[in-house]
DNA sequence: TATTAAAATGAACACTGTTTAGTAGTTTTG
DNA sequence: CAAAACTACTAAACAGTGTTCATTTTAATA
């Protein structure tokens, strides 16, 4: 008798109802302007139900933190025909900034949420898929060492602060703070040339700290 | 009969209240975890008095950017010493992160507060101070410039770029996101060491880009 | 002192995340 | 089959949020 089978079954669709209604919400309104209530609205179940499913606001948005990183590596899948190592960190710079650019409310949710101070020791769950996103610009920045470039600096920092850079370009678009900015506001950065414009700017600093 | 100028000094006597207290709060618990019952509790007003001197919770914020401002660009004071604009540059990013990190809820409330999308139209009044602060790097990313530093870069451009790399080093700590790559915490990023790492990071784009 | 204007507030509205007590419906047991 | 046990679900409430409004208190004027 596998009721109790079916039964666990049931709980996880009604799990993935949850989630796929609130995936929707999120990218539609972001994290913040959507309600438990909402959710229970677009499932038509009653505000209580969900956390018979889920412990807290929180935890959805964990559980969605997975489907969020699926989706970004899905999006730089493509960046493997770029052979040079190098020439795909320009690309992912770019796809990255595309990808924060076009779901703003799926980036926030990853990037841009301010966790609870308690919640800092989600570690090994819902991060495997982020530690795995953080890999593929690791693997390549790695790469791009063992080919001669960034002599001298290690590979976990320096993979840390090229992210650190995209993702302040991507924060501060997102927010919309850079068109608080009067020169951002008369002048756009153009998506295609942020890239390389960033890699130049590191070069001048090198040629000074060469000397 | 100087009653009317009385009643205005009043008057803004008790925005000044209002905004001390909220600074103070800010500080404290950051800009969302506060609220205005805590305010009016804190200046021992009701709730409602403080909507007669501002017109709802983000017009507090608004007026507290000026304060944010200021204190950044008191901040960055010291660096005038540095006659090198490329060293004072170098500095400038380290007083950034510096300030950031010690003034969170400061720096939350500048720049990482995702504003209502009305609101985007408050250009001239409290960003003034907001555009100063900016001109402060922008004139020594001009002066680095022009003793023959970031070569064929628009200096706009380019200040903004380097603004949102700090920037990005900056939400990515106060943010806590920083702390769930794996990387991240088993290699402390050294405050000491990030500018100059990004800088020489910079530095193997330009070889690239240069051949 | 009476009248008028201004300042402050208590109470409410429409929300929020979350908890609890209680109700239906299903499954298991005697 | 009926009774007990367990499950899924929800209405209602709690404590909080930003905000508004009718009302009262306070102060200035005539």
């Amino acid at each position: 008798m596998g009721v109790k089978e079916r039964k666990e079954r049931d709980r996880q669709e009604m799990k993935e109802l949850i989630l796929e209604s609130a995936h929707q919400l999120f990218l539609e309104k972001g994290f913040e302007q959507v309600s438990i209530r909402n959710i229970a609205e677009a499932i038509e179940y009653s505000p209580a139900t969900i956390y018979l499913y889920f412990k807290d606001k929180n935890e959805i948005a964990h559980a969605l933190h997975q489907d969020g990183f699926r989706m970004m590596i899905e999006h730089f899948q493509p960046l493997a025909k770029f052979a040079d190592p190098f020439e795909r960190l320009l690309e992912m710079g770019k796809a990255y900034i595309q990808f924060a650019t076009t779901n703003a409310g799926v980036y926030q949710l990853l990037f841009m949420r301010s966790e609870p101070m308690e919640h800092v020791h989600c570690l090994d769950e819902d991060w495997k898929e982020g530690d795995s996103a953080f890999d593929v610009l690791f693997q390549t920045v790695s790469q791009c060492q063992s080919l001669g470039h960034f002599k001298g600096m290690d590979s976990q920092n320096l993979s840390m602060l090229i992210w650190s850079t995209i993702h302040g370009i991507c924060a501060l678009r997102i927010s919309g703070h850079l068109a608080h900015v009067k020169v951002a506001r008369e002048n756009q950065l153009a998506l295609d040339t942020v890239m390389t414009d960033t890699f130049k700017a590191f070069e001048a600093v090198l040629q000074r700290l060469k000397k």
